[in-house]
RNA sequence: GCGCCAGUAGCUCAGCAGGAUAGAGCAACUGCCUUCUAAGCAGUAGGCCAGGGGUUCGAGUCCCUUCUGGCGCGCCA
């Protein structure tokens, strides 16, 4: 059985040992006979704290009806460090209980990596759940912005950390392909369309119709392939043929950009089936049935101010039509009752925020489980150039497209920078510096981390030396602080992944990317891999090689290239 | 007006669900390449954690309040 996270297993060891003490200092009388509280085990900032430390005298102090320090005593007397990875204890501070493994431990840390290879990382946190990420999702009417380059790179790492952490993971688009919009589009193509045969004056463009330039270029490419055939028919045919023609050409085109941006959906699931099946009524029905609705003003009406909303909201219109939100509900209801999801992680501009109350009230609403849902809302991007707000698009006035995005900066620095925050904070997207291939970039840094310790490797090879197996003696001789440091992060990998996946942010796997890069910089620079002792020589390769692993798998996990040399 | 999110070094951000002296990177300054990539490393400097109250052994972290910024409050999506 190969150890797949030795930090939680130490962690484990921890409370054990504590919660084992404590029951023989009761035994002794050192300690009254009451049920100790729930305490934290951490991994201190400061390793001259220990490599783990506990806080049970502090908040246990109550309960114990003593002073912290005296608890922490009475504890470490009574620790048994046999059989564990430990060797020793001290009290610290206003009464922590730090604790230090033996040097066998971060030796089991590189046999670890050694064996697991690609899956070191990987835990079975999620035990199989199914997760569906829906991100992006952006509206078919029209070009990929960047808060859509934002959901891309959030939705699809988290998805891929949920899936390094054993869940069984959906990635998902969900096409807006009816209602309002469509409408929009329509008429916004038919008066581009008459517009070129008619000439612009001819034709006022609707008050509401899309300004975009790319609703012109759509109907002209209709007109260069079809002539003015449409001018023969009715204001309604020629609507549906422009949006029969447009639509299409949009998703594909989306689909492309985000295939060049690394995104591949599992499902591209479109709105307009949730009305051909009946969905949608089915919903309202539902709702009815349940006394949930209401008409007024001749519209139909859910008591949504009931499940936690604001206020109550419209199913249907007044002229007959369902509402987005309607749609919404179906579509979810589909996702957890027909699909059957254990959870449903939306990624959202933070635009959308007032609707969140009201679709997880909803899920509560038809019988399901709004806890289930989970939004993961994100402050917009403000792109900067040279220390100021940049806009780089060509149509005036208009957001930068995704794809103009990708052409300026690669996707590898893309979806590295838009992970470097948390999602909820508002970002500056510094294109100078993502751009730029320069020894600020933290892309570049990573990646040279990378590629440094490939080249020691051919370095070696060259002189004919090879990394063999080495024993876990001869893993001790890493000893070095620069080392030890080393290991230490190396270790944490899998609680990482793991914790990206359950707070839904998957910016602390950026951080650690940088952070190991780092502790491999400063290792290079202390201690030589090409040195006269072999054993000590063979088990530094094997640190160069662990350290590679933990690197490649951090950022194959975000779908970012590791280059062998640059 | 009501609601949501935010305010931490000159700039961009961390701060692990209350813990030990508040951390990185960039920018600035000083050092380090005859040996595995200097796209690197070491060091210096930089702070009333927006302000004010409270909760307790202990608050950047929790509660209240004021100020500032962003975003919502459609029979739009």
């Amino acid at each position: 059985m190969i150890p797949k996270d030795l930090v939680r297993d130490a962690t484990a060891q921890v409370r054990a040992l504590v919660i084992a003490a404590i029951e023989k200092a009761a035994k002794h009388g050192s300690l009254p006979e009451v049920q100790p509280p729930e305490f934290a085990v951490e991994i201190p900032g400061d390793t001259a704290h220990g490599d783990f430390a506990a806080n049970i005298a502090l908040v246990g102090a109550k309960a114990f009806r003593m002073p912290p320090p005296k608890i922490a005593q009475a504890i470490l007397e009574n620790l048994d460090f046999d059989g564990s990875f430990f060797e020793r204890g001290e009290i610290a501070g206003p009464g922590f209980l730090n604790f230090f493994v033996g040097r066998e431990w971060f030796a089991q840390v590189l046999q670890s990596v050694t064996t697991l290879g690609t899956d070191y990382g990987k835990t079975d946190h999620g035990a199989g759940k199914k997760v569906m990420v829906e991100f992006v999702s952006a509206n078919p009417t029209g070009p990929m912005h960047m808060g859509n380059a934002r959901g891309g790179a959030i939705g699809d790492c988290l998805a891929g950390a949920l899936e390094a952490s054993g869940h069984s993971v959906t990635r998902e688009f969900y096409v807006n392909d009816a209602g309002n919009q469509i409408e929009k589009f329509g008429i916004s193509l038919q008066a581009r369309y008459l517009q070129i045969f008619k000439g612009e004056e001819a034709v006022t463009f609707p008050e509401d119709g899309y300004q975009g330039e790319d609703i012109k270029e759509l109907a002209q490419r209709y007109a260069d392939e079809h002539g003015d055939s449409l001018l023969a028919l009715s204001e309604e045919q020629q609507r549906q043929a422009l949006v029969d023609f447009g639509l299409p050409t949009n998703i594909a085109a989306m689909e492309r950009d985000l295939d060049a941006y690394r995104i591949n959906y599992d499902v591209w699931f479109r709105e307009s089936t949730l009305y051909k099946n009946g969905l949608v009524e089915k919903i309202v029905g539902i709702l009815t049935e349940k006394g949930l609705a209401y008409e007024k003003e001749g519209a139909l009406w859910y008591k949504a101010s009931e499940f936690g909303a604001e206020k109550d909201e419209v199913l249907i219109r007044q002229n007959g039509n369902p509402t987005y939100f309607a749609a919404d509900i179906a579509y979810h209801y589909d996702k957890f009752a027909l699909r059957g999801f254990d959870t449903v992680i939306n990624i959202w501009g933070a635009d959308h925020h007032g609707h969140v109350a009201r679709l997880k009230g909803a899920m509560d609403a038809v019988g399901l489980s709004g806890d289930k849902l989970e939004i993961v809302l994100m402050q917009l991007v403000r792109l900067m150039k040279d220390g100021e707000p940049y806009r780089m698009s060509k149509r005036s006035g208009h957001s930068t497209a995704l794809r103009d995005l990708l052409e300026i900066v690669p996707a590898d620095a893309a979806r590295f920078f838009f992970n470097m925050q948390q999602p909820g904070s508002a970002m500056d997207f510094d294109l100078t510096l993502a751009a730029e291939q320069t020894s600020q970039n933290p892309v570049f840094y990573v990646q040279y981390a990378y590629a440094r310790i490939c080249s020691i490797l051919k370095k070696l090879a060259g002189d004919g030396i090879s990394p063999r197996d080495v024993t876990q003696q001869e893993l001790l001789l890493l000893s070095a602080p620069e080392e030890i440091a080393l290991i230490r992060r190396l270790a944490q990998l899998p609680g990482e992944v793991a914790t990206a996946a359950t707070r839904m942010d998957p910016s602390g796997l950026t951080r650690y990317a940088i952070d190991l890069a780092t502790l491999f910089h400063k290792f290079y620079t202390a201690c030589r891999v090409s040195v006269d002792n072999e054993p000590l020589m063979q088990a530094r390769l094997r640190l160069c090689l662990c350290t590679r692993t933990a690197l490649s798998n951090t950022l194959a996990l975000m779908k970012i290239d590791a280059p062998e040399s640059m």
